[in-house]
RNA sequence: GGCGGCGUGGCCGAGUGGUUAGGCAGGGGCCUGCAAAGCCCCGUACUCCGGUUCGAAUCCGGACGCCGCCUCCA
């Protein structure tokens, strides 16, 4: 049994799936309007472990995660730079794929745009106008938030609270401050959808509401975003589908913040709030590391210091992986649990972390074991049990694997020169000629390699 | 004003009412020709003050500090 804690609820509960076996998710997605931020990729790679470990453990997943391709920030970026909101959107959705597929979040199921679901939002807002929960001001059509009753469930106080410390602004033909926007009206030579209500465009709570509904269906199992989706996103979403009637999501799940904390740091040395930069000057996996390291509902504060903590972390991991000679896993392809042979010492760590993972994705606890698993491998290995230690080696390589994250024993290309100076250095080992062997040694690390004399002899890898 | 979260050893970061989290860094040792990798050992922790308890970092109350949401935001 898998649990999960519900926001809607306050509290971790049993995950409820609407049909068992199979689990429907739907992530709140990026407005492709810039380049994707330290945010943009926690969230990506929480929910990626998520689906992970869910097809890991043998449930079938369907992953939805929307694309929005109309908004405000885009308009404004296309107008600033003088061309197409299209040519906008490509642009960032290119950076966005990019930017996931070096982080391994494996590809969603489904990703749909919101400009490919405009009929259907127009059609749900003329609903509403009819139904009488919207109404139509100057510059488009609201919605009216006291028309669903328990408006404020996931922001967790009753409207009425809510609204003291709302900020009013803009529009004072809303009803409410609360009330949001369904549909924007077009001003001059802005992107335009007809529809009975005045041409114009969806506003963005809408989307989510009509794609999941149409991808997933009714009571889908999983909403997941990042904490700030919470209110009043996620609650707009909920409004609207209680306002149609349909039967939304089962369970809200939100990740945390990221902080960028030490400010200092981060302005002299590497200010990174980009993820596209922070994936050129480090080993993605280390924000993966990071990310698993710590719980995804806490904040997780990136900066040089934990960047670095998880990249020698990270090392130890990958020599695991080379003293083993193990195999590459995750990426692209989703691990089965069951395409492994779990025994002994393997059955017991794979257990562990099923239920350190099933209870509220507890990753860091996870980690932990395996950790401990690693040093027990080697300890084996160090004892002589080669077998058994390969097996709980390769046990914990399909269990980062299971949560994304390759263990690499790390290929390289050698060239030829490099090549002769491994074996010279063997050669002189063998002769016992340790002052050649320390000069050769030196020379391959000038040459940026780090020199490690195993069984078989000089073994050189890059940092 | 309303709602919520947090405060753990040098750093990051889990966790349970009573027995080692884990990682990184540091110290000592084993191994090694020397290293590296690996292994072993070491150190200290639970913001403060009360209370409940045989026993609390873990429950309750209070204080202090930090942060977030109520507005576009992953």
């Amino acid at each position: 049994m898998i649990r999960l804690y519900d926001t809607a609820r306050g509290e971790v509960r049993d995950l409820s799936l609407r049909s068992p076996g199979r689990v429907s998710m739907y992530v709140c997605g990026p407005t492709v309007d810039n380049l994707p931020h330290l945010g943009h990729g926690r969230f990506t790679l929480v929910w990626d472990v998520a689906r992970r470990w869910f097809t890991f453990q043998g449930l079938s997943v369907h992953y939805v995660m929307n694309i929005t391709d109309v908004d405000d920030k885009i308009i404004a970026r296309a107008s600033r730079e003088s061309r197409s909101e299209n040519a906008v959107v490509t642009q960032y959705e290119a950076e966005w794929w990019g930017a996931m597929d070096r982080l391994g979040v494996a590809r969603p199921d489904d990703t749909p745009h919101a400009t490919h679901y405009v009929d259907e939002m127009v059609e749900l807002i003329a609903s509403f106008l009819e139904r009488d929960v919207a109404y139509v001001t100057s510059d488009g059509v609201y919605f009216d938030v006291s028309s669903v009753p328990d408006y404020g469930l996931l922001a967790g106080q009753p409207l009425e609270s809510l609204r003291v410390g709302a900020r009013v602004e803009g529009n004072d033909e809303k009803r409410s401050p609360l009330d949001f926007a369904l549909w924007k009206n077009a001003k001059p030579d802005e992107p335009r959808w007809p529809a009975p209500f005045g041409d114009g465009r969806p506003g963005w709570h809408t989307e989510c509401v009509v794609m999941s509904l149409d991808l997933l269906g009714e009571s889908f199992d999983l909403h997941c975003g990042g904490l700030d989706l919470k209110f009043p996103h996620h609650e707009n979403e909920r409004a609207q589908a209680e306002a149609a009637h349909k039967t939304f999501a089962r369970h809200w799940a939100h990740n945390g913040w990221v902080m960028v904390g030490d400010e200092k740091m981060s302005k002299s040395l590497g200010n990174f709030t980009s993820l596209t930069e922070l994936l050129e000057m480090t080993d993605p996996r280390a924000y993966r590391l990071l990310v698993l390291r710590s719980h995804y509902r806490s904040p997780i504060d990136v900066k040089p210091s934990t960047i670095a903590d998880a990249e020698r972390a990270l090392d130890r991991l990958d020599s695991l992986a080379r003293r083993f000679g193990l195999p590459v896993l995750a990426g692209e392809n989703l691990e089965l649990a069951s395409s492994h042979a779990w025994e002994d010492e393997s059955l017991e760590l794979f257990e562990r972390v099923a239920t350190l993972m099933n209870d509220d994705l507890n990753t860091p606890s996870a980690v932990a074991e395996l950790f401990d698993a690693l040093s027990s491998a080697n300890v084996m290995a160090d004892e002589g049990h080669e077998a058994s230690a390969r097996r709980l080696a390769q046990s914990v390589s399909a269990l980062f694997g299971a949560l994304g994250l390759s263990l690499l024993a790390g290929s390289h290309v050698v060239d030829e020169v490099t090549q002769r100076l491994v074996l010279q250095r063997d050669a002189a080992r063998v002769a016992r000629n340790w002052a050649e062997a320390d000069l050769l040694r030196d020379e391959l690390v000038e040459r940026g390699w780090i020199v490690e004399d195993g069984a078989s002899g000089t073994l050189i890898r890059r940092p």
